[in-house]
DNA sequence: AATATAAATGCAAGTACTTGCATTTATATT
DNA sequence: AATATAAATGCAAGTACTTGCATTTATATT
């Protein structure tokens, strides 16, 4: 996805056009993989964008529940990367704990839950991602 | 589990039985329901029992990588909540989104994981939580 | 019982956000 | 074009750990 349809898509759900979030939103379309949110603070730093830290994190964090970015805890230490969005079907990640590559899976766990296990529950989401070591780090350990 | 079997789970792991271990697992066996990091810095500090944070943080996460405890990150913030462990079986858990209460399911996504989505990986470990609103909480908002 | 050693602790400093609030800014309305 | 308003920002302070390191302590070995 390209700028110009994420801020289509920002337009639509009443999200202001503003310089920081464009200079956001720019460097992770040109980002090459995913980004923290101390990475992209330090690539706009370079630039000289001079965007508050928390700018960043809010943006990060909205970006993600209105659906333009992917966020993996892909270290599993509660610390998130993102990268924008490119499926549009729900789904999950396969991360490898070697080299970090993050993968998309369609797999939801939700739907092969027995509805017995959740019997009386209303509104279900999940959290769900899956860590081991992908084929081309296999046996560099 | 009580104390003295969790103490031999202790010796069997050549972990070492010690002053702020035994009150934080003390603690543990007679807390009611799941306790944070910070929950059961404070209880401790009630009690005089002069536990570093950073003493308390560490053995949660020793005791429940070895197993002794379930760490569930209730609030889906990061911020686990921990409790002894009285399932020995692989589990997941069921978390309410309105009053916190957590609930064990013995249901694991990566049984039901078509290998097809994860070839080539190996070592493969998840983390899966599920939330909604439980029965008694219907209604409620 | 004395010694060795590996584990655990406490302290201080560091990390990665998060929150509250006053100010600014983008967009809709007149 | 001026005004209203709701969203977004920047700053400062707060939160919840996390890490490095010197010191202490529990257990195994002699």
């Amino acid at each position: 996805m390209d700028l110009k349809q994420i801020n289509q898509q920002l337009s639509k759900k009443n999200l202001k056009i503003t310089r920081p979030r464009q200079a956001i939103l720019e460097a992770l379309t040109h980002a090459s993989g995913w980004v923290t949110a101390k990475s992209l603070f330090e690539e706009l730093a370079k630039q000289q964008a001079n965007i508050d830290f928390s700018t960043i994190c809010r943006n990060l964090e909205l970006l993600s529940s209105s659906g333009i970015l992917c966020r993996v805890d892909r270290d599993s230490n509660g610390i998130f990367a993102y990268s924008v969005r490119e499926i549009e079907e729900h789904h999950h990640h396969l991360i490898c704990r070697s080299c970090g590559k993050i993968s998309p899976m369609d797999f939801c766990p939700l739907q092969e839950l027995n509805s017995s296990q959740t019997s009386g529950y209303s509104n279900l989401e999940c959290r769900f991602e899956v860590y081991g070591c992908c084929q081309a780090c296999q046996g560099k350990e």
